[in-house]
DNA sequence: CGCATTGTGTACCGAATGGTAGATATATTA
DNA sequence: TAATATATCTACCATTCGGTACACAATGCG
């Protein structure tokens, strides 16, 4: 234990409560004030563990892909056969997106959405920029692989079918927001499995 | 003319100033101050001539449907064969939210992922909403009109493939918005197009 | 105990927000 | 010309924004 007076909240404990609020408002969209209230906590408190907005909302943001993007992740490259593991990464996205437990839709998609204004730090603006190339690589790196193991024919432009998937993810953070049922988003999801013929 | 001072602005015209702001910037974003900017005219005279701030979102949204989406619908509805119709539709939709002449991406997309804020007020919101759902029914009755001419099979679920290729413009507006180029997503498209056995 | 160190909340800062009061300017009407 | 009606802009309103100064509370160390 250090010197001085001891935190009297978890600063790990308090971005599980912080990133629910950008998730439904965006970087903009959510005050210091609301966070504050979130975590419990007045606003000094909140500056003096992370600095300030920006800071707080790039912790948040790598709280984010840990807990919930990363398990995606995970799942795409576990299962062993191409199709069914990209069929999948969209199926689980949905749940994701549709899970009452947290806001609806994707926490980069919505933040990223309006990260156009001038309020925006470029360091938020190209962290977001640069999640969600990461996710159409992962999504490529998928394909490839799924190309060597004759899951996917030889001639299949792999980059053009990533880009395709992340798009569908895109649109799918769109109708999750939008209020777009989870049973309709499933049935979304098998007519762009479509386009990848068995 | 009526009676008083005439206005030095056409109202009209004044919304095709504004709606680049608010498509660019959301409801939220775009700031008063800056859509009088826009119109090279003071706030009071904007509010004269609209109210507040909702009353001339929802005008800008109706400018920014009969400018701009309803030329969309208008190709998906005049080509006569089903699946290039779509096809077309979908490219038309890059065209559009490519076009370097006004901001990336679709204006109603962009608001509506930040209209969960209060700040949002109820009627634009739910004007925003329609103009989703309306966007899905015009797809599902083209689809539909493929189905009775032949060009799309009896058994198809046509409201899924709605709901679909409408995410898939959800997604490319998505997409523009964070800088993907046309090229690219005029290559989603024809991913997107797979799914559509000719 | 006294001292240094650090976290805490209250109460504030300047700037920007949506919206408006009120004085003035320009038109038609009588 | 006088009266009426509408548009215009300056200057302001209360509120909220991100961020902070400052007094005080709570710890470890001597």
């Amino acid at each position: 234990m250090g010197r001085g007076r001891p935190r009297e909240f978890d600063p790990e404990m308090a971005l599980d409560r912080v990133l629910p609020v950008f998730w439904r408002d965006g970087f903009e969209g959510a005050s210091v004030q609301e966070l504050a209230a979130a975590v419990g906590v007045s606003k000094p408190s909140l500056y003096a563990a992370y600095g300030n907005k920006e800071a707080l909302f790039l912790a948040a943001l790598e709280r984010y892909l840990s807990a919930f993007a990363a398990g995606l992740v995970e799942q795409l490259e576990s299962e062993p056969d191409g199709r069914a593991a990209v069929r999948q990464y969209l199926r689980d996205t949905v749940a994701l997106y549709t899970d009452r437990s947290h806001p609806f839709g994707c926490l980069i998609v919505t933040a990223a959405t309006t990260s156009d204004s001038a309020a925006v730090p470029a360091a938020v603006r190209s962290a977001l920029c640069a999640s969600m190339r990461k996710a159409a690589t992962v999504i490529e790196e998928r394909l490839r692989r799924a190309q060597r193991d004759g899951h996917l024919r030889e001639n299949a432009d792999v980059s053009a079918m990533a880009h395709y998937f992340h798009t569908v993810t895109s649109g799918l953070s769109v109708q999750a927001k939008a209020g777009t049922s989870r049973e309709t988003m499933l049935l979304v999801v098998d007519e762009a499995m479509k386009s990848w013929a068995a």
